[in-house]
DNA sequence: AAATAGTATCAGTTGGATTGATGTCAACGT
DNA sequence: ACGTTGACATCAATCCAACTGATACTATTT
């Protein structure tokens, strides 16, 4: 047999009141009990843990280096204890969810960050993958929660829709549409060079798709894998692209970028939070799927969740409802007025 | 009941093989005991560790936020059992010790780091207090060791020689007597002043007794009770000082200061190890002795356990014996010839 | 529909943990 | 010197948690 929580339980206590009958009486046990269990204990190490002079108890140098460690390793058990079995109260866990490209690249990670420094004992772990593969890990139940852009058609799951997200034509603040209001198709499409994602993306699928007839008037100079890759080149003037409002909202407000709205074309698509249809849904997962509700309702879908100040205040409005629906369990309200 | 090692030990085989079968077949138990004791602990801890769809099993977050947590708790059980169980090999614990003024101050720090450097998984504690604290705590067993100037009176205690520790008389080398080889009793006695350590100190009480019916003609001109203001206070020509070798060596060395023996009179005192008569020497313990019985079988009782080179060659003849000491356990020989 | 491969649960057994009683030893008081 | 006290260790008996073997249940595969 190997050695037990309860042994060093006892151990501690024996090694604390320096006695094996004080030890007893601090455990509610018998005084032969606390006795065997130390001797085992003893026996499992092979060796004694105190030096045994007449009545007295003494921890030897074998029980001293084992007194810090075994009081931290049941602190250890205690924390897990306190913290895995307080459902009520403490958000706790770790949540794996996988999120498309935009997503997981210009939301997710402020609200992740936003939503741990709320809940220190949580974690949640993301991984960016394409729609489909997030619908597979979903589905497979290696992740808890996906938020993805397209479609879904697999039945194992339930998506629900979390806010729109808008596409726009970027070009770089001395392009030569930057004055303009809106861009307007078909006219402006043929005096514009395109920088465009390789295929494959849902951003540029999108956009192909809306174009409809008028795609192929589009004259694509560059192609490359990576977002942040095509605002450079628009920056830098190698012409237009068309991108989601949350990847480039930050230098559009900082003015090193222009967004244009497509003249009479809605360019807004869904986005999608997936999970697995009968997984049962942990404090941890509903807490975090209520936060993003709240970041949705907020109509800060439309903003820039980069910018601090707008993401403070919507982690006030998420307190505010953390707090209301905690007054059920008697705590007072909070009005200031 | 509390939760269980055992219950950590299943949980983790659970997850980390994704079934319980399998998990089963590693711990060599049926199917049902793992199945069980997995039930148990999600109940200690108030809810599912795992999602169960069909006949598949996958940590949920609460899982997640327990298994690396778990994992680390078996590996400190582990490395315990290990260093505490091989007494054999690896020397580990932590050792009290008490020592007199200067040895405490002056050759032990030095010691117990080259000892600790060598036997990581050991940790030792020394506190400085005078002869009578020191036969007080070994005896009552709140320290392990003791190594002291004075004789023993106690009876529970056992005591070894260790080395021979030499007063002498310091000058700085500006000092009248600087040029003189030897320091002549009672002419050099007259046209000295004195820096004592006040009462109560070994050192000075020694000194007084050896100098007998010429102890009046000293001229004390400061006391204190540290030794290194009296090497200060030396050092800037206050006067001389009579200090063990051990204290000053380092200065002598360097040539801040002068050591004159006193002719015609033997000024050397026994240091001793006290021990507890019945107290079960553990091997840390036994380590410990062997390595200071090195250090004095070396001579170097009378050299400076400062000098870092010196030290090394301690540490070289103490490796070699350890060497020894292990070929009975079927090590080749070291025989460089 | 049957076979397969997994999980959960039940009753029975075993062994470790606990108890209560007893033995032993050292410290202390008379 | 002797008995008393207060501590620890040990023994036999008891109890309960952990394990087994069998069975029921469920999802997946054929």
């Amino acid at each position: 047999m190997a050695i037990t929580f309860r042994q060093l339980e006892i151990f501690i206590a024996v090694a604390e009141t320096q006695q094996v009958t004080r030890a007893s009486k601090k455990l509610i046990l018998t005084q032969s009990a606390v006795s065997m269990a130390l001797g085992e204990l003893e026996n499992q190490l092979g060796g004694p843990l105190f030096d045994r002079h007449g009545r007295s108890l003494l921890l030897n140098d074998r029980g001293r280096y084992l007194l810090p460690l075994s009081k931290a390793i049941l602190h250890q058990v205690a924390n897990i204890e306190t913290i895995l079995t307080e459902q009520q109260g403490v958000v706790a866990g770790v949540l794996e969810i996988v999120a498309s490209s935009t997503i997981g690249n210009y939301v997710l990670p402020y609200l992740i960050g936003a939503f741990m420094r709320m809940h220190p004992e949580a974690h949640i772990n993301m991984l960016v993958v394409n729609t489909m593969t997030a619908e597979k890990l979903v589905a497979t139940g290696q992740a808890d929660l996906g938020f993805v852009e397209g479609d879904i058609n697999v039945d194992a799951l339930i998506a629900t829709s979390w806010f729109e997200d808008e596409l726009g034509i970027i070009v770089s603040s001395t392009h030569k549409l930057a004055g303009h209001s809106t861009f307007k198709i078909p006219e402006d499409l043929k005096e514009t060079s395109w920088v465009m994602r390789e295929e494959g993306s849902g951003t540029a699928e999108i956009f192909t798709k809306k174009l409809g007839r008028h795609a192929s008037l589009l004259k694509v100079v560059t192609k490359t894998g990576h977002t942040e890759a095509i605002k450079k080149a628009v920056e830098s003037g190698v012409g237009a692209a068309c991108l989601s409002m949350l990847a480039v909202c930050r230098e559009a407000e900082e003015g090193w970028l222009k967004i244009l709205p497509i003249e009479g074309m809605d360019m807004s698509r869904q986005l999608w939070i997936i999970q697995h249809k009968d997984k049962i849904i942990t404090r941890l997962m509903a807490e975090f799927l209520r936060f993003c509700e709240v970041v949705a309702a907020s109509h800060l879908g439309r903003e820039c969740l980069a910018s601090p100040w707008k993401l403070q205040s919507l982690l006030e409005k998420y307190k505010i409802d953390q707090e209301s629906s905690r007054s059920s369990e008697g705590s007072r309200d909070i009005t200031d007025e």
